[in-house]
DNA sequence: CTTCATATTTAGAATAGTTCTTATTCCTTG
DNA sequence: CAAGGAATAAGAACTATTCTAAATATGAAG
């Protein structure tokens, strides 16, 4: 189990080698999307963060999530043209998103996958990152 | 080379297969997809729809797109969130973004591709649909 | 052919999610 | 303690898209 105090140091960290502040608004968006990792939208975060922090604002929260992201401690996550979803799985993984649900789900990768598929792009195409987006129905109790 | 006539005999087919009618609307539009496969936007689609049919709206233009895709005759593709492009191209293929200039282009997938990383799900996740993202630099020349 | 019912198109208003602007507050450093 | 930059907050603005409502086209039935 990962204590609140590390991950907020491991923020910190982070935070500081892109030359940037830890904060008390960073800290608690960064400890809302680390305690229940159902890939929450910016308006979900809003709403869980307010009860510890209720002058929070919404641009905040975009502010925060989006440092988050240039940080590389949350991945921004999209599908179709809905609200972006954050996830703080730095792991390599997939995302399933269930249609009948609306839950989004992580597929952890094997090693090996993302560049077995890179290993289908053509000469001199270089990628620097690979998205991978399943749909579909997921089992009940995941 | 699949002529025009051809693809509009396609498309009025598929129209009908699904209850629907065969339009100048949808035609045109489905043919502007067909002659220039760059993944366009709705407002390319409509600027490029415009000088053979002057009188076309906009929302006739996204009322289109959406039928086409409805039929599965052309796949909307999204990169962040980015405005919804259009792909006429039905092989199973992934799609590379390319940073420096947005172009965006098909990547064709080997056979059984799609059906090894379906492989990585676990038991009971039953995907309809898997969609692969690169991102980065694409050869000058493509 | 007409008539009628319905599908489609159109223009513009409305919407959702996000980004921008500006003023204020908060730190950090000298 | 200043000064200066970084971060936050509130609300306006923005973009892509969807919705609404009225007009038009189409096609089946008589
Ligand atoms: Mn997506
Ligand atoms: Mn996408
Ligand atoms: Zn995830
Ligand atoms: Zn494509």
């Amino acid at each position: 189990m990962v204590s609140n105090t590390d991950s907020s140091e491991a923020l910190a960290q982070r935070l500081s080698d892109s030359g940037l502040r830890s904060t008390p608004q960073r800290e608690v968006i960064y400890s809302v999307l680390l305690k229940k990792r159902d890939h929450p939208t910016a308006e979900d975060v809003f709403a869980r963060a307010k009860p510890e922090m209720p002058m929070i604002s919404l641009a905040t929260v975009y502010n925060c999530l989006e440092t988050l992201v240039q940080c590389d401690l949350v991945r921004a996550v999209n599908f179709e043209r809905g609200p972006t979803r954050y996830c703080p799985n730095l792991r390599p993984h997939a995302h399933f998103h269930d249609e009948a649900t609306g839950a989004t789900h992580d597929i952890e990768l094997p090693p090996g996958m993302l560049d077995q598929v890179k290993a289908v792009l053509p000469p001199h195409f270089d990628a620097t990152s690979v998205e991978i987006i399943f749909r579909g129905k997921a089992p009940s109790k995941a």
